[in-house]
DNA sequence: TTCCCGCATGCACGCGCGTGCAATTCGTAG
DNA sequence: CTACGAATTGCACGCGCGTGCATGCGGGAA
């Protein structure tokens, strides 16, 4: 046998068992093709030096044996597996499916493919972080959940990259993606304000959610030092049960608003269905309704929402290019990138008598300044 | 040094150097516990022979270095990943979302995990096949995606283990798990009929999707054999504005239709959308509209649709098991599966005189021979 | 005490492939 | 024809870990 090195037994693959057989080895393919392993690796490896002849004896034997490199042996050798991790909670929420679409159509243009982790809501995180870690995700895009600084330590002890999309830390360390939750908020409390309100509301997501602390700071501030006062506010919980509940207890109350801001769409759109079939209110008509993400479905005839965008192609694009810079390994720091959007205007809210221009698109949006 | 073989030099990570070194691995924490690197691999492989005290000198300093093990590797061994891929199209389908939620919660109670592959509409398929086959994943669920005879064997030349859910081949081969399509179609067909319809049509799939094939062909089937004729038939293309182009076809014609059968929810929220906005027609009440799939928005306050339903719970239920049976390596043939559904009352469509009552969850449906 | 069995442990190997290094080939200038 | 640099190729190794095998150890029965 190891007189005459060339001539190995060829692979079984050849023999069509029904095709039950193991998947072909680059050694089957080099056998077949009469040339090393090496040069199996370096044909299907971009960049790598091998001759016209032999790639082509190896593509010939690959394809016979319908050969396809082994992703996870070449992921424990070069140590970068080309799939990152998506972390994602409340995906009943309209504006997060789309998000990981555009999330996964971007990364898919980038070589990487997405390993899906949904956390159901109220669901310990721990456990799910050291499956991660234990996968070798090449980094992890964490929407609307909380990194705590000791979890954030614990991915950087692992070497793990971390990046926030849509949800921010305190930390400097962590890099993050979000809509302009402070000018969004405020801009939808001048524009309350602008079409004469007088009775502000706000129904907030969970208080361990920067989006929903921003966006209720920001709210809260600008009506404060617009002499408006302080907003009732009362706590939704993501869930179109918890916000239908919070519009209740708003509407039922002996002051009813007459300008409600949701801390999102998913929450805006329980609220218009509570204030519509409940109690009779048309929204733009008897009360304003607000929302935030422009969400595609805020669009549709039924809704008709007034929200401020945060725009799905600006964001993903914003999230590849940090992730990229995170990937690179150039010890850049972690930028915290937000993300503006529009006041989209629409029918759920009273309208102001000026402001209101139309786009490049033709939406309708609110330009304070105008 | 080779003449202690003990005392090995400590792992580099305890030296706290701000977390950037590479992740521990089990030889790191086996100097450190002062064992094999077996130990550690058998400590860390459930059901493995080891002993207390071993074991929790290995946990000790896996802890304190923060190891975990590497899935990557293991995978390389055992040759399962416990990844299963997971192929969707029209993602903006508010069916598929929940769906790919459901799967993610069921599949990970199994310690399997989802990389996912969306499809963008038009897209090829076979670069992503060739994508999933790379990835060694132990199984894929492909929806609502066409899966040749030629890519069929392709997969199983591979050893991949494929699932289709909500759509099938018609090879026996391939496993699937579909809704009730023709059964659905059927009630569908005749519950219009009960509620003294006159002119029916119904707003198609594409033709490639056998789930739209299938409820095509029910529903054309009872009604002919029932002398109430041919439906008219006009094809959509599962998107909103497809839905909606053909809406405008149908509500403009001479002989407007009174009974729309819309081959999925999807369809049909935007043919409601159109019926009012456009033509003045209140559903339930000017035209009868009936959708398919019962997603979690047909009974949104605003559409109320009338929809024959493919229950999550039991789709993925059935998935999880069939998958299962193809993970367990025993050759058992691959199972055609249909999961029944129910003709789920709402507001979407006149009401027939009899047969509507509740099921146990206080949802009206119908259920013909009542 | 002796023997035997079962558990615990370490050793060594290899999963499939990328890559540094040395050997070889090829092309072409001299 | 000779020579020399560039391009190509094979060899050998190892990424991190599971596992068969052999060895060692302890305990209960004889």
């Amino acid at each position: 046998m190891s007189s005459t090195p060339r001539p190995l037994p060829l692979p079984a693959a050849l023999a069509n068992d029904g095709g039950r057989q193991q998947a072909a080895t680059a050694i089957d393919v080099a056998r077949l093709a009469g040339v090393s392993q090496s040069a199996v690796s370096r044909t299907f490896t971009k960049g790598a030096s091998v001759s016209k002849t032999t790639r082509a004896a190896v593509m010939a034997a690959a394809a016979q044996l319908g050969y396809r490199p082994n992703l996870i042996a070449r992921s424990l050798i070069t140590g970068r597996s080309n799939i990152v991790g998506v972390v994602m909670a409340h995906f009943d929420n309209q504006f997060f499916p789309p998000l990981l679409q555009a999330l996964s159509f971007e990364l898919g243009k980038l070589g990487y493919h997405l390993l899906l982790f949904l956390i159901p809501a109220g669901a310990d995180f721990e456990p799910v972080l050291d499956d991660i870690l234990r996968h070798r995700v090449e980094a992890l895009i964490m929407t609307s959940v909380a990194l705590s600084e000791s979890r954030a330590e614990l991915c950087r002890a692992a070497g793990l990259k971390v990046l926030q999309l849509n949800s921010r830390t305190d930390s400097p360390d962590i890099a993050s993606i979000t809509g302009d939750n402070a000018g969004g908020a405020a801009t939808i409390a001048a524009y309350l304000a602008a079409s004469q309100h007088r009775r502000y509301a706000m129904i907030t997501g969970m208080d361990d959610n920067s989006a929903s602390r921003d966006r209720e700071a920001a709210y809260t501030r600008w009506l404060e030092s617009h002499g408006l006062g302080a907003p009732t506010r009362i706590r939704g919980d993501y869930s179109l049960e918890g916000a239908a509940a919070a519009a209740r207890t708003l509407f039922s109350g002996t002051t009813r608003p007459d300008a409600v801001f949701c801390v999102n769409d998913h929450t805006a759109l329980a609220v218009l269905g509570v204030a519509r079939a409940e109690f009779g209110l048309e929204p733009g008509r008897d009360v304003s309704i607000i929302g935030f993400d422009d969400a595609p479905i805020a669009a549709w005839p039924e809704y008709r929402l007034t929200t401020y965008s945060q725009p799905l192609a600006a964001l993903v694009d914003a999230t590849t290019q940090a992730l990229a810079s995170l990937l690179d390994g150039t010890g850049a720091p972690a930028e915290q990138v937000v993300v503006t959007g529009q006041l989209v205007v629409r029918a759920s809210a009273r309208r102001p008598a000026t402001g209101i221009i139309r786009d490049g698109d033709g939406r309708e949006i609110w330009v304070p300044g105008s």
